[in-house]
DNA sequence: GCTTGACCCTGTAGCCGCTCCAGGGTTTGC
DNA sequence: GCAAACCCTGGAGCGGCTACAGGGTCAAGC
């Protein structure tokens, strides 16, 4: 099977397969004579395995310790769940952020009726007042394994 | 006022001041001789401005909008009611999409019992079986004002 | 006057998880 | 024998910063 088929029936794009392949979550497959990949079934497997966790909001990292516990069998699977109870918690914090900040958008979308002139809206008004609680720096978030980027139609 | 003193009070990092200039959202001050940043009130003002709406979660091209929007005090504003409903509607998918993937893991989560092999594990079987409907392309994503990457601490 | 340290400058590279492109080579069907 | 569809590698780009490297400037203390 070469890439195009594998991708095809994980539907997902080719150059993610290879993205994968290069961030060592799908081991690399045998090359045909002219240098195209050429997976078996059980990667096939793997890669859906990634997909399906992808789809669960987790990191790649996230991803690589489920694999690596996966390609242990004799292993006990207790880090497996302790990686799903954080992961879940990780999701459950961030609903109640974005739970957080809707209500204050909303209160703070209360502040205009409508059609006044930029300078005498609410809205405005309230934005230029100080901020809530200060944010913790971006790169320490990288870390874990729920999404804050929206995706398309969002 | 010097950029480290503007950032102290802003309570952020420098270069995320520098940032802000480099992308058109804070206009370039005067310099000095020594070719120093020198800024005055109103920078400071427009700066925590920016930084309440990232803390409300708002992409920088929203915040640039807004912005816009303030610097013309004699328009309507119904342009920015218009900017926040559809944020506030960004954040509630968002949450929508967090709590269905929250009871997916949830339900997964429950299939191990615990210090079983990993061969035998629960969580192990049913991630490897194929996943839900399929997610958006990220690229589409930036367009939009809620994030989804996580922080730290979370 | 000289040193030390705190501050400032520009420019570049890195984070995540892809996505897309350029510029080439190969295979497949007609 | 040729076009279209496939494959390859390597690099750049997205957002929103962060963290350097490698320099210049300034104020205080000796």
């Amino acid at each position: 099977m070469r890439i195009g088929e594998l991708a095809r029936r994980a539907d997902c794009p080719v150059e993610t397969v290879r993205y994968y392949e290069k961030a060592g979550l799908l081991p690399a497959p045998r090359r045909s004579g002219a240098n195209y990949r050429s997976y078996a079934a059980g990667h096939a497997e793997r890669l859906a395995f990634i997909l399906r966790c992808r789809s669960l909001d987790m990191s790649l990292p996230e991803i690589r310790s489920l694999l690596e516990a996966i390609d242990r069998p004799g292993a006990d699977c207790s880090g497996i769940d302790a990686l799903l109870d954080e992961h879940i918690g990780h999701v459950s914090a961030r609903i109640l952020e974005l739970k957080r900040l809707r209500a204050e958008l909303a209160s703070i979308r209360a502040r205009c009726a409508g059609a006044k002139a930029t300078a005498e809206c609410g809205i405005v008004k309230t934005l230029a007042r100080s901020r809530a609680a200060p944010r913790e720096p971006s790169h320490v978030a990288a870390a874990h394994g729920v999404a804050r980027r929206a995706r398309k139609g969002f």
